[in-house]
DNA sequence: CGATGTCGCGAAAACGGTTACGTATCTGTT
DNA sequence: AACAGATACGTAACCGTTTTCGCGACATCG
């Protein structure tokens, strides 16, 4: 492999006006320019990033933890992310927990050994070990709708309530009075403030909510809470935490012969790829994924640039994505009473 | 930050000790071993991998390059990829070409910049000047369904045949006798030997092949070939080059009231996660993406361990995973001829 | 008792860049 | 002609590890 020295030989320059050519970090003449070019391509020559981080004692690696790639919200904020990190001309570094503190915490000791300059945290469940941690080394962090906010330390928090207030006010508009809703599991905060939102927004409705039940955010959860709501009768509109849920759900109301949006609506939460291909296509509350992603850098690209300055909150909205899983309400061609 | 100095210093040793120590590259004296032990802790000494990577010559990454995160195709492949890689402590780059040679290119110049030791290149078109940029630089790589195998180079071949056969097997035996066939742009090699896949095994099945459209491997696209096959009449089960196609033709079916599957019946490709989930439930050929993440690493591991031996080639074999989208062809309880 | 071997450890040279500092040469001003 | 200020480049220290080589202490053996 040529090295530095190698094309300061080849062009007669030194190693210094070699690495200042190439980085650009002082002037020089337009033949010396010329000559290191040639010698590098001559040469095959590309920079050694370890010799370039570790001289320059900083690194151009940029930390992405994520639950598990698998989970389809988190492949469009990787690659969003990515996106950005690479026009910074940074590597991204993506890793998933597999929802797992274990290696969670390996993960994050390999961010610290690679001396990331700063690390987006987009996993639901976030152990407080690994913002001590974090804390510590002073390393600035972006997490997803974690609470606070702090020195080095930005969030980014999904406002859940303004597509919940539009799915709610969507099924009011179409006669629906009665709505369950199918959660998930009461572990991840991001999961609570979704329920949170939506009994809000119900009761600003005047909504009666029949049920509600917390599944865990898989197909056959929602498949089985779907049945148990069933059994309660009344409402004429699911709406869930997240859309395998609401898939599951519409498989389990079709196996019954219930009619999807005629009988019962559905109402999905993510907009996660698939749910436009569903039958029917699901109408559901879209989470601005690649929004997250090039916010998380964009939080995190600011958090490193001015380490003095205190971590912010930024927010992404939500909204509704109106497909063919509502309906009018079955009795609504009733006049009202 | 804490160097390796300034944990000799607090344990009274000498730097070497400390490295031999943490890596067990050199027996010490149990006491030795404490001290060190200790002033890691007190210190919250990390070993900075870009200077271990440069005193070592030798970097603890390794390249993944694949299109996009975004097709349900490649998380999983990523994941295994990524799980494999962490067993062995190496940090897996993952970087999206997004389908676009310029990017590629970039990102192989990152590869190179980082010294990977190896990398797999599991992208579906591979551009000639990737390869001679790797040979030219003798980085071992794996490929996925490329054909040649060389001196630093492995592949991953799929094996189409095996599945197709079991697919077109299983149509044969519900006595279909005429069948489409939906396949993807011709320029992956991949689509194209499944297409080829596809029309010896039905020869062999002595299947009437009755319209082959090349389609663009997406829902929309299935949707509409799927249209175009239904104006040409006669074939009682379409199968398609993936399952995203599959998922169109469903829909383009649904849409015109063609029931699946008691007037036609359906296969896909890949066995994406959806598939489980589509109306009725898709069959179809399963590629096993966890598995070829898998294979790539072992493959790319033992490229790296033995730079003297040549590539192999291995394969892993599709198979049919039955479920609801099939059924006996329509006009088949009439006695055959 | 001296020769030999083993064990435990330290000194210092790499590794390939970056960058602070210093030294020519060139240009224009007085 | 002398001098200031650019301009263009080189020298060498440094970044945090790994690793080679060698040194002393102690045990073993003839």
């Amino acid at each position: 492999m040529a090295s530095i020295r190698d094309v300061a030989k080849r062009a007669g320059l030194s190693v210094a006006t070699v690495s200042h050519v190439l980085n650009g970090t002082r002037p020089a003449k337009q033949e010396t320019q010329e000559r290191v070019r040639s010698a590098v391509c001559g040469l095959g020559y590309s920079t050694n990033q370890a010799a370039r981080n570790l001289a320059g004692g900083k690194s151009s690696f940029l930390g992405l933890i994520i639950s598990d790639l698998r989970n389809p919200f988190f492949p469009e904020i990787t690659s969003a992310f990515q996106d950005q990190a690479l026009l910074r001309d940074m590597e991204p570094i993506a890793l998933n927990t597999n929802y797992d503190v274990h290696r969670t915490l390996n993960c994050m000791r390999r961010m610290v050994s690679l001396q990331v300059p700063g690390v987006a945290i987009l996993t639901s469940q976030i152990d407080p070990s690994v913002i001590d941690m974090l804390a510590s080394k002073a390393i600035p962090a972006v997490f997803l709708d974690l609470g606070r906010v702090d020195r080095c330390i930005s969030n980014i928090s999904i406002d859940y309530e303004h597509g919940i207030e539009e799915a709610l006010a969507h099924i009011t508009e179409n006669g629906h009075r009665q709505v369950s809703f199918i959660g998930g599991p009461c572990h991840p905060h991001s999961a609570r403030r979704r329920k949170k939102a939506f009994f809000d927004r119900a009761s600003a409705h005047e909504l009666t909510v029949t049920g509600a039940i917390d599944s865990d955010f898989s197909v056959r959860g929602g498949y089985y809470a779907c049945a148990k709501l069933l059994a309660m009768r009344g409402a004429t509109a699911i709406v869930t935490g997240n859309d395998l849920t609401a898939i599951g759900a519409l498989h389990c109301l079709y196996d019954r012969g219930v009619r999807v949006p005629q009988d019962v609506s559905v109402v999905g939460f993510d907009d996660i790829t698939f749910a436009q291909y569903t039958q029917p296509a699901l109408i559901t509350v879209a989470v601005p994924r690649e929004e997250i992603g090039r916010v998380a850098f964009q939080a995190l690209w600011d958090l490193i640039s001015n380490p003095a300055l205190p971590g912010k909150q930024y927010s992404v909205e939500t909204t509704l994505t109106v497909r063919q899983s509502t309906a009018r309400a079955p009795d609504c061609d009733k006049p009202l009473p």
